[in-house]
DNA sequence: CTGAAAGCGCTAACAC
DNA sequence: GTGTTAGCGCTTTCAG
């Protein structure tokens, strides 16, 4: 058993032809094969059961197929549909998906990095937020020159905040919109759970959120950072009651900490939308269905995930390229007219 | 610009040593390396900024560090949980883990297999469910019995079909259990959403709740079909209110169909649980904090990931391992006592 | 159109 | 200890 697997020199072998001939016919060239011995080869992979080994042709060419994609959490449905768009488009391109999944801990994105440069993977995929450790972005940076210099491609999605291609994602205007289109709703007295102050995208949210809501011309609102998630909201929502203000509505930095915020209000007795209005950010697709249905700012999240794939294909460009997506802002019921 | 990467025998010559030393010094090796020799070798590497060929490496070596996980879409919770599980457990082990979605269609993960088993790496991990196509079936079979031939190891996350080791989920008996309390809560006039007759965890969903109803002695269901996700189950449930029977409730194959269902409920004027109540399967994350709260069965998505890994590393057996993992019913509002 | 041979980057006997 | 030298499986000049 556990014979060791044909390799292309034994078909040819088989066929009675050179190794290069079996090449040529079983993995493409531009060569041309005459037809009897293109056949007697095509046989003879088929007798000895022959599957390329895609390592071999990697060194041989200079160049494989995988692209890595690197995630906060991939079971965090921002990432996932993500990773489903990006996974989708290399599907198309022949390309396979290299997953890590840092879980939070940055310390990972640097293994991931040098694990993904060791792997001479085409191209690496940076979906998760960027953050304000500069000790940490440096670390970063060197490592994807590095890799950028062995003619890889480096693609964020994320803040323009690396010298590479990126996916911008406009979190401060998407923000913004939602603070203007929450004070024309009638809102006046907004709390923000505003997610890890560390995290760019929780940052831009929030200052963009501000922005919009001083623009309007509303009170200061009260910011309670909180970790991404569930519990991150819910903690957070609860640290906010207990400070006993007077709020007519939050707006929690993403979905999942708006649902999180919601169960906290239960729990505590604060109706939402009645006492309450609350307002997320992604829309995340699992979560439309929830009643009462939540404000948020839509992001074309499996979208970003191609578009990060078309980014790679595009070649290196002279200067980072950026790609921008917007959020719409989307009210639903858990904000009505007040 | 891109010059190409130094590699090991450019560290070799700037340290002023053999190939053979250099290779010791910087990638483990049962060999000792005298201390200034290793450190003038470290030293050459750091100046040369050298990283190893992972390819190269595992040529040479005959064996790789990633492991293949195909799943039916990883932008469902189930699968990107098991995928978040089978990620830590991979990362604890210094393995890769290269993602294939295949969207649904069958033909994919043939395709997937194929490449994974180029890229020989060192296991699959099948988490999609099994189909009762019988065709497709022996494709994968022949497939993977082809890569087991080669010396690479096969975990399935499904049903015990396949001769390999597998994290058997028990849905059979955790849907008989849902019936036995549905049933037990006073319920008495079920409907089924059923999920895809074709994939085998939805038929055993069926199957377990409709042994488990007819044990508890009610009457015979009626079992609406659909895709699994959101919309099939939305889908379903509107035809199921189209046929205006008289249901006290209704069991969706998975919660994300619960939750299409509810939806579609809302939308027909019919209350959950007031005047239907439903339930689900799999226990997502992310749905934990709606309202009604979703009775389900719970199912430890994250750990199933981390055994399919467990198995991977167990090395191969003589006949396929088994490993039983079972679900928890979990009554919440969506189904009340009546 | 086909074949011989030189690598791709690294590891692992096998010598010294 | 350290160096030499075969490979690992495949692609790709370079000749014929």
């Amino acid at each position: 058993m556990a014979a060791r697997a044909s390799t292309l020199s034994d078909v040819a072998n088989e066929a009675g032809v050179s190794l290069a001939t079996a090449s040529r016919a079983l993995n493409g060239s531009d060569r041309v094969v005459g037809e009897d011995l293109r056949s007697r080869v095509l046989e003879a992979a088929q007798r000895l059961g022959y599957t390329p080994n895609a390592q071999a042709q990697a060194m041989a060419r200079g160049a494989t197929d995988v692209v890595g994609l690197i995630v906060n959490d991939i079971a965090d449905p921002y990432f996932s549909t993500i990773a489903a768009g990006l996974a989708a488009a290399a599907e198309e391109q022949g390309l396979l998906v290299m997953l890590c999944s840092t879980a939070g801990r940055a310390e990972r994105e640097l293994e991931f990095l040098t694990a993904l440069h060791r792997q001479r993977g085409r191209a690496i995929v940076l979906a998760g937020s960027r953050t304000t450790a500069r000790r940490h972005q440096q670390e970063v940076s060197r490592l994807l020159e590095a890799f950028t210099q062995g003619g890889g491609r480096v693609v964020a999605i994320s803040q323009p905040k690396l010298p590479v291609d990126t996916v911008v994602v406009d979190n401060r205007g998407g923000a913004e919109a939602l603070a203007t289109r929450l004070h024309a709703l009638g809102y006046r007295r907004p709390a923000l759970l505003s997610g890890p102050p560390d995290l760019l995208a929780a940052r831009d949210r929030q200052e963009g959120f501000l922005a919009g809501w001083r623009a309007a011309g509303g009170t200061e609102p009260t910011c309670i950072p909180g970790a991404f998630g569930r519990d991150g909201g819910y903690d957070a929502m609860l640290r906010l009651l207990d400070r006993d203000e007077d709020h007519d509505c939050v707006f929690a930095a993403n979905d999942l900490m708006a649902m999180g915020a919601i169960a906290a209000c239960r729990e505590r007795g604060v109706a939402v939308p009645g006492d309450l209005g609350v307002a997320g950010f992604d829309d995340i697709t699992t979560l439309r269905d929830v009643v009462p249905a939540l404000t948020t700012v839509r992001l074309p999240l499996e979208e970003m995930g191609r578009n990060a794939l078309e980014l790679v294909l595009a070649g290196p460009a002279t200067r980072p390229r950026r790609q921008q997506v917007s959020g719409e802002v989307v009210v639903r019921e858990s904000t009505p007219p007040r």
